[in-house]
Parts: structure tokens; C-alpha cells; sequence
DNA sequence: CACAAAGTGGGGAAAAGTGGGGAAAATGAC
DNA sequence: GTCATTTTCCCCACTTTTCCCCACTTTGTG
């Protein structure tokens, strides 16, 4: 389980340095693409099976799955750690997700993504009172599963 | 079960000692989190998936359903004892809660709850009125579905 | 009162994160 | 094919943060 948010500097070779805890839990074989919201995606290799397995099940037309499989594979790469525990990320990626000089790691359960300063302080930074609606949500939502 | 208040100092690194009744049933594994009206929420291992359930039979949108991904595993962390019972709380959650010095931990039947001094001596120092109230409002409710 | 358990505080070793130099490899030009 | 340029990657050095350990105080208990 990938927990917390990180924010980190990526220097002028476009290098990052992955958390410890995170890395602790990506065996190798893990691969970054690119994600929703114009974030990138870290899925450990296992993760990243069941992503392409749900897809071949989602009863798309041979053509819409030709089309997903060559953006999904085409844009991703395998993560490849330095001695620091760093990845490198590619020229394409760094634009897509409009990344420059920091990045934003953040653990979201089975996957980590990689944010920009700027979207990321736009989308991460909720509020007490967000939290607080959330929370209402679920409440009334288990009470309405309970009865 | 979490029962009762305590009022624990937070030193200048961070560091919370969580009461030895509530950490005696903590097991590893037990998740902190962000909560309603600006606490922080510790949850045992089996509440945080029980909470991350209900979240899961929402029907939300995908795109819902990954902000409130981000928001709930982004800002949560595994609580992790120190050999005297203490957890360092991020600076980022003690922002969010508005601690400095002083917490309150309180137990809340399932959970146990951290909040900051002010806002504690506010919402936490209920008068016998407001017990008296809470006590009525109860028992009418359930005279009310009982017939 | 003596003892044990719980909470508080700080020093210092170890780990994590950051930045840059330079060799090896890849790319491209002539 | 050869040379020059760029890119990649390995290594080293430095700073900051984390966390482990020890010690003291306070609280509770027999």
C-alpha cells in the first residue's frame, strides 16, 4: 500500500528521487506511463498486469483496444532505479505532465503518482471542510448499505 | 475500543507519545490519516480497509472516485512506533490539525482521534446541558422507530 | 516508600535526498 | 569509417532528515 505525499526536486538531467518507502515496494519490473489528470503512474509489475487485464475485459471494439494498447505500451517505460534510489524521467513524460524542477509523489494505495507543483497544489490541497464532506459521504452511504 | 482524553505534548521533532492503552491495541499496519473538522483520524489496520470499502461501493464517477483516491491515501500514513510509543507526525498533518506543542488524543469507539489545544477545549468540554440534550434527542429517535 | 511503568527530551549515527564530474555509449555529420 | 557532439549512466560528495539510543521526570501501584 502506497501512502503519503512527496515533494521532490528533479535536477537538470531530469532525475528523481523515488521515496524510500515506495521503493521498498516496487520490486523491478515496474513501469511509469502516462496517467489521468495529466499526472505520470508508477504501477509495480503486478499492477500494472491487472491494469492491462481489465482493459482486455472492458468490451472494447478490436480497433478502440488496438488503439488504448498502443498509447498505453508506447508511452510507458520501465522504472530503473540509480544507486540513490532515483529514476530518470524521459523528455516526453516530463512534458506531459508538465514537470520542471519539482515533482510531487504521491501514493494512491496500489499505484504512486507524479504531479507538477502547480496542478498538484490545485488538486491535493483539500481542505479541512473537504475532508469533512468526504467523511459525511461514506457515513451516510454505509448507513444506507446497512439497512 | 478507544475510550477517554488524553492531553500529550508534541516535541520539537514532531513526536506524539500515544497513550499505552491505545497503543497496546494498535497493531502494525494502522493507518494516519487527515479527518472531519481538521483532526487527524488513527485508524487499526482492519477500520482503514473497512473505511476504504465504503469509499469502494460508491458510485461515483472514475474521475471522482480518483480525486477521492488522492485525497484519502495522499494525505494518510502508516503510524509507525518509535521504542517509546511515539509516532512523528508529518508536517504536513500538523499543519492540517494546527499542532504545535500540544495534542489531544481521544478515543472514539473504533478510531482515535488527534486534535490541536484550541480546538479541543472548544468542541471537547461538552456541559451537562449538552449531554442532557444529546441523551433526549437519542432516546426519542429511538422510541420514534420503535413504533 | 520503593518500584515499575509511562511520558518527555536531546545527542548522534545512519539513512535519504540533492547535485555535479566524468567515463562510456549512442547519435549524427562529414 | 571517423570524428565530434550529445546522451546516458556510474560514481563521489555534501546536506538534510530520520530514527535509534540513552537519560531524566512524572505518574501510578504494591
Amino acid at each position: 500500500m502506497f501512502l503519503g505525499t512527496y515533494r521532490h526536486s528533479v535536477d537538470t538531467k531530469g532525475r528523481l528521487a523515488i521515496p524510500a518507502r515506495f521503493r521498498e515496494q516496487l520490486p523491478s519490473g515496474s513501469v511509469i506511463a502516462k496517467g489521468a489528470e495529466g499526472c505520470l503512474q508508477i504501477y509495480p509489475r503486478e499492477e500494472w498486469g491487472r491494469e492491462q487485464d481489465s482493459q482486455r475485459l472492458s468490451s472494447l471494439s478490436p480497433a478502440e483496444e488496438r488503439r488504448l494498447a498502443r498509447m498505453m505500451f508506447g508511452a510507458a517505460r520501465e522504472c530503473e532505479f540509480d544507486a540513490q534510489g532515483r529514476i530518470v524521467l524521459s523528455a516526453d513524460h516530463r512534458s506531459y505532465a508538465g514537470i520542471t524542477s519539482v515533482a510531487w509523489i504521491v501514493g494512491v494505495n496500489n499505484l504512486i503518482e507524479i504531479w507538477n507543483d502547480e496542478d498538484w497544489r490545485r488538486i491535493g490541497d483539500a481542505t479541512a471542510e473537504e475532508y469533512t464532506r468526504i467523511q459525511d459521504q461514506v457515513a451516510e452511504r454505509r448507513r444506507a448499505r446497512e439497512h
